[in-house]
DNA sequence: TAGCAATAGTTGTTATAGCAACTAATATTC
DNA sequence: GAATATTAGTTGCTATAACAACTATTGCTA
């Protein structure tokens, strides 16, 4: 393994794409008033797509910290997206689902995420799309 | 263009991976009591290779806001890291290098660095290399 | 079953990220 | 040359990230 290649940059450029990213996200949701941000979004795509699920449960699908994800519910919560519900068989757990608003915020925000998520793969192939994944699974897998 | 393509959850695998190289990153830090953040080491690393530069250019070249790096060099230069000069020539500009002690945290740092990249790589190639630089420099270009 | 360990979640603290508003200095333009 | 625009940097504010310490509950085990 080459000396420049075990010196790469490639921490760097993860982390400048993915702020890219993040950055025009979070311009197009505010150019259209969606009045979320982009991890906010993150959440209601899961709790849309698992209905009701805790926050621990919601932490290790988004890779969150659970008290990053306990602040964030905070935030839904307040905006009457999101509401939270005792377990009965469990008191420890709190369950978690999206209120009607939440699913309408949920409709309405999903169209333009389709559409960003088009832009950043202009030019690129399904096959890029499977090389991506397959290299940031082995870092992934790498890393103790 | 298939549909579960532009569906696609790159946004989070980079994110995933991104927070993982940076928390064991981080606890190989702490565990050599390095006393160092990633963030830090980021703005380390591009002052020994610049030797003297500006807040604004340390900012463009680590893809951080400016005031980001402003409240990063304040953390150094408390450790004794870093010291500041303002310019002469132009007086809004101050110029921003590592004091003696900072040049010996690169130096204590770097070998480690070195090692956790390593690590990363396991198992990928060169060519993984190369594909992962152009996928993300193709997607950084097509976000405006 | 009493004591201890493990789990779910919250709160406090520090750091990074980004926007807005601000100061001070320099550049531009009429 | 005076008014205006631009640039460098700081400060205030809100959000996300991670760790430590804490409460409440549940599970395990001697």
């Amino acid at each position: 393994m080459h000396d420049t290649f075990v010196s790469n940059p490639s921490f760097f450029k993860l982390d400048a794409t993915l702020k890219k990213i993040r950055n025009y996200w979070q311009k197009n949701f505010d150019a259209r008033q969606m009045d979320i941000t982009v991890d906010q979004w993150l959440l209601i795509e899961n709790l849309y797509k698992h209905k009701r699920i805790t926050h621990n449960e919601l932490a290790r699908l988004t890779s969150k910290d659970i008290t990053t994800v306990s602040r964030i519910i905070e935030l839904l919560v307040k905006k009457d997206l999101v509401e939270r519900q005792g377990s009965t068989d469990d008191r420890r757990k709190v369950f978690v689902q999206l209120t009607p608003q939440g699913v309408n915020k949920y409709k309405d925000v999903r169209p333009l995420v389709l559409e960003m998520r088009k832009t950043g793969w202009n030019n690129l192939s399904e096959r890029d799309y499977n090389e991506l994944t397959r290299i940031l699974d082995v870092i992934y897998a790498n890393i103790p």
